[in-house]
DNA sequence: CGAAGAAACGAACGTTCGTGCTATTATGGT
DNA sequence: ACCATAATAGCACGAACGTTCGTTTCTTCG
């Protein structure tokens, strides 16, 4: 008795559905990962589950607070894979700005979501869509540009990068290699190599004298310089 | 009589169900270049142009049928708008390859279809999925990263590229930053000169000494450049 | 143990999906 | 003007959609 109330009382009580919940999610967002969030039913999501639809129902009251579940935890998963640990492991810099891309492109070729990234394709659907789902979506990618617009800000700040360069537009060509990449690894299962080259090159053509320029030479030579550098 | 038959003769015959046909095909492209192939059904087709769901279903036989007739639809568009004018009008070499990326964002930018170019979204709902409509999409996509590709070969074997310079990946470069164009439309309306130049940037830097070094400095320049050249 | 409450179920709702029929209307050649 | 045929409409179908309901089964705790 004591003993159970102690341990309900440290895991907080409430319960069961907590975890039913996340599960759903879970399941939801294989689905919508792999085939895209109009693949995303109900009636399927339950027989996978072996739940009644109605079982599952009640814990989101809408088809649509499902799916908001779904991306909120699709972009938790993305932020804690890319934009946190670069944000943690590596001081403001151009460091950074690579490992903001790097980690991009292994979150996508390690299939953390199946299917890769998920927001690439659930953007292009739904950035002329209105509702609340589809706002979402076009906050978390809006969220990724400002981060990485940042950090490209960071290293300029910090004389990494030369002054004239305009953020904002070289967000958009990291960006846009990053998404091409994906891209081209979809259209024929190319790996990251070339999109990783390009964008060492993109950023040795931007960087000031403070950084060797052999550091750019390869996704080796990067990390050996990455590694060599403070925290 | 004689009159009659001869101006039929004259119009190949057949008939009312061709221009029905077509008509149903422009409508429903309008419908999935907006929002999608997914929100396209035919119920709400035959609802916009007023006719009956069995009238208007026999013209195709099936859902799938449709859906292949507006992605055909669609590439013709697309291609008829890009590629062909491109090949036609500017031979090949380095200005062609300027006239694909050219005409691409043009394409979009004049909403030729509605929501920009149907085939970037469509491209990332049906990467992964089968079915012969998704292998189709692919297709279409394949033929004009091909296409970029062989202009940029075109351009290399005229020496107006530099040789070590790997055309594969160029395309890649060049197809990435045209998306990214899209992408970057799409999320906060930003029109596409950050690209232009971009992609002018990145010809300057590939091109030999036959291209005079301040063509590339702005899309005026290059148009003029390519005016003073023959055909 | 037994009562209270949370969680899941099965059945059914009204719609809409894609797809078949059968009947009716338009059209085009003679 | 007539007739064959092409084109469209009307109606119905089974399945799946999201959603609601009343009931049943589990969990939790005094």
């Amino acid at each position: 008795m004591r003993r159970r109330a102690s341990r309900t009382a440290k895991q907080k009580a409430l319960s069961k559905a907590k975890e039913t919940r996340a599960a759903i999610v879970s399941r939801a967002l294989r689905i919508a990962a792999a085939e895209g969030l109009a693949a995303l039913t109900i009636g399927r999501l339950a027989k996978e589950l072996r739940m009644s639809k109605s079982g599952l129902f009640v814990h989101f009251g809408s088809k649509e607070k499902l799916e908001a579940a779904v991306v909120a935890r699709a972009a938790d998963i993305f932020f804690g894979h890319v934009l946190d640990p670069a944000e943690e492991e590596v001081e403001a810099g151009i460091g950074r700005v690579w490992t903001l891309c790097d980690y991009w492109l292994e979150f996508v070729e390690n299939q953390i979501l199946p299917g890769g990234y998920f927001f690439t394709g659930a953007f292009f659907v739904h950035a002329r869509q209105d509702g609340s789902v589809s706002r979402q979506v076009r906050e978390v990618v809006g969220e990724w540009l400002k981060a990485l617009r940042q950090a490209v800000d960071g290293a300029r700040h910090r004389s990494e990068i030369r002054m004239p360069v305009n953020a904002k537009r070289t967000a958009f060509e990291l960006n846009s290699l990053l998404i091409g990449a994906q891209w081209s690894r979809l259209l024929d299962h190319l790996d990251h190599s070339k999109a990783r080259s390009a964008i060492l090159a993109k950023l040795k053509s931007l960087a000031t004298e403070k950084i060797p320029a052999d550091a750019f030479d390869s996704v080796m030579a990067w990390r050996h310089y990455l590694g060599t550098r403070p925290k």
